[in-house]
DNA sequence: AGACGGTGTTCCGATTGATGGGACGAGGCG
DNA sequence: CGCCTCGTCCCATCAATCGGAACACCGTCT
């Protein structure tokens, strides 16, 4: 009995998703990856693996390195990325309301996307001037951070509805990464109610030591939550009491006027 | 024989190639697809079509739209070009280099690898000030510019290998871009040449009018060319003869000092 | 030197996973 | 209301994928 090995892969391409998942094995501290040692990782026969590595390589998706016979990731996947990037009209319609933002508080903004548990940063705009020398973990756009410790993840999530928070927060997993990380969900959620109300969501180094931010929520024209901006500095740039009242009103003037750019209503009425 | 009717599709997956194409169909201009659309443009039947996008869409590659059950690129894309971004040291080691020059000149530099024709994008510091108010086309990093007509592009292919010079140029589609476009493979080895002995590679609104800017190549340890850097202005703010007078000594100084940090021994011997 | 273990690559018959026609329900439009 | 197109699902057929085996190559160890 049982005789399907795996039931839930029904009208799906296993061969796509193999391919897939060996451009995944690709990251940035394993840049370098050879056929055996693919065709190991993820369970396939050498022929197999060097099938998917080679079709990948054909279209440029993969290239191979002439000395050691190994193979890295090819230009070709920063088109998809770019694509994607380029795909989000929010991007464009923010774009000048974040430089502004950045220009006028001379302080690093972000804006990100929520993508299961984790933020996405979609956008970055930083001071060259400041001190704080690109200290802040590797922020890249395209990063992701767990979204729980984050201000714009709280921010995201305080407005996604309930039937969606309850599956996602189920997803969480609360590890404590910075001295104020909130590690329960009952925790969370007053948190998130918080949020609500004042309309501004703040990291207090729950994330990693020193780093504080702020973060307001951005929505659609049908009123939905679609992403957030956020206000980073570092602890021994600001208090959290200073950074609220110099920076909070406006960072959600700034979100609202995004939302607004994006056809939302303030108030329905 | 040749009794294959596609004799180039030896060892290489078909699914693979298909899904990929899938995921390439989606552009900044075409962002949300349905799959009857995607089966017309490929050639698939429906089906099939159906098959692959559930499987890119299972695993977070494409998102579908609840409204128009169309589908779009979604955040895991971006995951992929991140990894290759940060798989490149080379990115690393410039980055101080790069900010550095930004920082002294007050003007946009961009650094970019070759691939194919093609040069894409790989890092960029532009300078919030200036009026010129990113007019520059969409320069993001990841964006693509045919070589032949790019600062950067001569800069590299000046310093390929002829064998694998000739291959390129083959493949090179000359076409008039700007006022001074290159539109020959004769006056383009030419120009190379000059690049080889100035050590300097300039862009006189050869791909647009208005855009002007130089470029240095980067090498490797092992003295092969790796990456360019330039430095873009426009014509209104600045003449080309001022141009190198004032910039090129910094642009061409980066680059070795970058290419030095890469491990190049600028002398051998 | 020689044998070895490792790599990437190629070939080919067996079979497994992909294929596409057809059917269903849901929208949109005239 | 009928008509068209859409996304989705099912299933028997078949072709594309699979993986073992063999090859050439490269260092290392004996």
């Amino acid at each position: 009995m049982a005789t399907r090995p795996s039931a839930g892969s029904t009208g799906t391409s296993q061969s796509l998703e193999r391919g897939l998942a060996i451009l995944s094995s690709f990251h940035s501290d394993r840049p370098l990856i050879g056929v055996s040692e693919l065709s190991r990782g993820l369970d396939l026969s050498r022929s197999t693996a060097h099938r998917y590595v080679a079709t990948l390589a054909k279209l440029g998706y993969l290239q191979q390195d002439p000395e050691s016979k190994r193979y890295r990731l090819g230009p070709k996947v920063l088109d998809l990325g770019f694509a994607a990037l380029n795909s989000m009209d929010l991007l464009e319609i923010s774009a000048p309301h974040l430089r502004r933002l950045c220009d006028e508080t001379q302080r690093t903004v972000n804006l990100a996307i929520l993508d299961g548990t984790d933020v996405v940063y979609i956008e970055r705009y930083r001071t060259s001037q400041q001190g704080q020398r690109e200290i802040d973990l590797n922020l890249h756009v395209g990063a992701r951070l767990p979204a729980y410790c984050t201000a714009m993840g709280k921010a995201i999530l305080a407005f996604v509805p309930e039937e969606r928070l309850a599956e996602i927060i189920e997803q969480i997993d609360f590890v404590p990464r910075g001295p104020n990380t909130l590690t329960d969900a009952a925790a969370f959620r007053a948190e998130l109610e918080k949020i609500r109300q004042s309309g501004i969501s703040v990291n207090d180094e729950e994330l990693a030591y020193g780093l504080r931010s702020i973060a307001a929520p951005i929505h659609s024209h049908s009123g939905e939550v679609l992403a957030a901006l956020n206000l980073a500095v570092h602890r021994t740039v600001v208090s959290m009491d200073e950074l609220i009242a110099r920076f909070a009103p406006a960072v959600i003037k700034t979100a609202h006027e995004i939302s607004v750019s994006m056809g939302h209503r303030p108030q329905p009425s």
